[in-house]
Parts: C-alpha cells; structure tokens; sequence
DNA sequence: TTTGACTTGTCAATATTTGACAAATATACA
DNA sequence: TGTATATTTGTCAAATATTGACAAGTCAAA
C-alpha cells in the first residue's frame, strides 16, 4: 500500500541520509517547513518537483505520478467520494483531450 | 464520453428552462459568474453543490462525483499524467483510510 | 432599435498559502 | 548528566489566488 507524498519524501531522505536542513537547502525551503510536508501539515509545492527529481536522481514523471496521485487520494478521502469518481475522470480527460483537438484546427 | 461540470450545470439549466439569471439567484451567484462557470472560465464553488443539488432535485453524491472527477480530469490533463496515477490514488486512499483507523483507536 | 440573455474584462475584497523565524521537544552521545 | 544536533510546532506578515460585484460588450429575436 502506497505511502503518502511527504512520506515518500522522508523516505527518500532517510535512505540518503541527509538531515531536514540538508534537503531542505537543495529544495531552496526552510527546514521546519519541510518537516511540516514530511508530516503531512503542509502540501509540497508543485513547482520544486524538479529540483526533488534532481536531488534523487528521479524520473520526473514518476515523481509526478506520486505527486498527483496523493493529491487526489487527499481530495477523494477527505469528500467521502467512491471510486466511481475515477471512472467518471478518466472519461473527462479523454473529453478534454478531444475537445482540444476539435478546437485547436485554428492554431498553425 | 462526460461533459465538463460546467457543460453540465448548463445542460441542467436549459433543460429546466432557466435564464442564467433565475439559476444565479437560487445559487446566490452573479449571472456573469455563473456564465464564467458554464464556459469553464470560473470554478463552480464547492460550497454550492448543496444548493445546486436542491435546485435540481438531484442526488449530492451523484452531484459530488461529476464535481470532483471534473477538478480530477482538469488537474491531470494540465499535467499530462497518465491513467496510472488513479491506480496509485485508490492505494492512497486506502492507506489513507488505513492509517485514520490505526490512529483514532485515541478517539472514544 | 429595443429588449432580454449571455459574455467578457476588470478590480477591490476576501481567503488561502507560503516563507520565515522563534521556541519547544527529541535524540545521540561524550 | 550536559550539550550539540535534529526535528517539531506555533505564529504571522507577505505573497498569491479566488471571489463577488459591476460595467460594458455581443448576440438573437421581435
């Protein structure tokens, strides 16, 4: 069962035995906050994905993934949503998707 | 294939035949805003669902998975994820939920 | 061309998130 | 024990984002 994002993060830390301070100054963020995201009190900034990639030597779009995939769990758990929901997502992506194609005839 | 939560507040308005005007008012909207919502240019705000639902005497639950998978679908296609992170949240979720039963053995 | 429906742009007010710092607590070890 | 380092927690002003409101615009039907 997966982990949360922040405690992904202290996982990836931990095993590259760096401090808070440590990782915290690679990520440009203060040390108390990013105890706060390894804690869940506080969310990860979507923008220093890159720099975590960085750091760990991380596929960004497998960071992504952890990313936005908590993200959502959060929101879901917290709405009392089923799954059902995610069904109902996947078909408005494909919508969206569709739509930009119908719509973008007008961008060359 | 889903319409977006706004083409589907507006499909909900025609087919009761509403003004954007005479729905704003029941949801304590501005019609100008309710047209930005409609057109996807505005989030429809989750403080209304209720209301929306009153409205149009329909199920919340039914109401809160078109509201959510929408933010979902927006969320992923802005960030060009692919129909693998819905694997990763139902895990998330369920360590979520998991973990909430592990720690609330405090709460009695 | 008037009327009603809808769209778009703007902006102050409000709400939320963030960065930063101080202080408290925990941990390791001489 | 004491002390150095690591981590956690609380707070708050500043930065950002969202919302409500209104003016001015387009559009379509009569």
């Amino acid at each position: 069962m997966k982990e949360t994002f922040g405690e992904y993060i202290r996982k990836l830390r931990n095993e590259n035995e760096l401090t808070l301070t440590q990782l915290a100054a690679k990520l440009d963020l203060d040390s108390a906050n990013l105890s706060k995201i390894e804690n869940g009190k506080r969310e990860f900034d979507e923008k220093r994905l890159e720099k975590l990639a960085m750091t760990f030597k991380l596929d960004l779009a497998i960071l992504k993934a952890e990313f936005y995939s908590d993200f959502i769990a959060k929101k879901l758990y917290a709405t009392n949503c089923n799954n059902e929901v995610f069904v109902l997502a996947e078909q408005k992506i494909e919508y969206l998707k569709q739509k930009n194609l119908t719509q973008s005839k007008f961008n060359f």
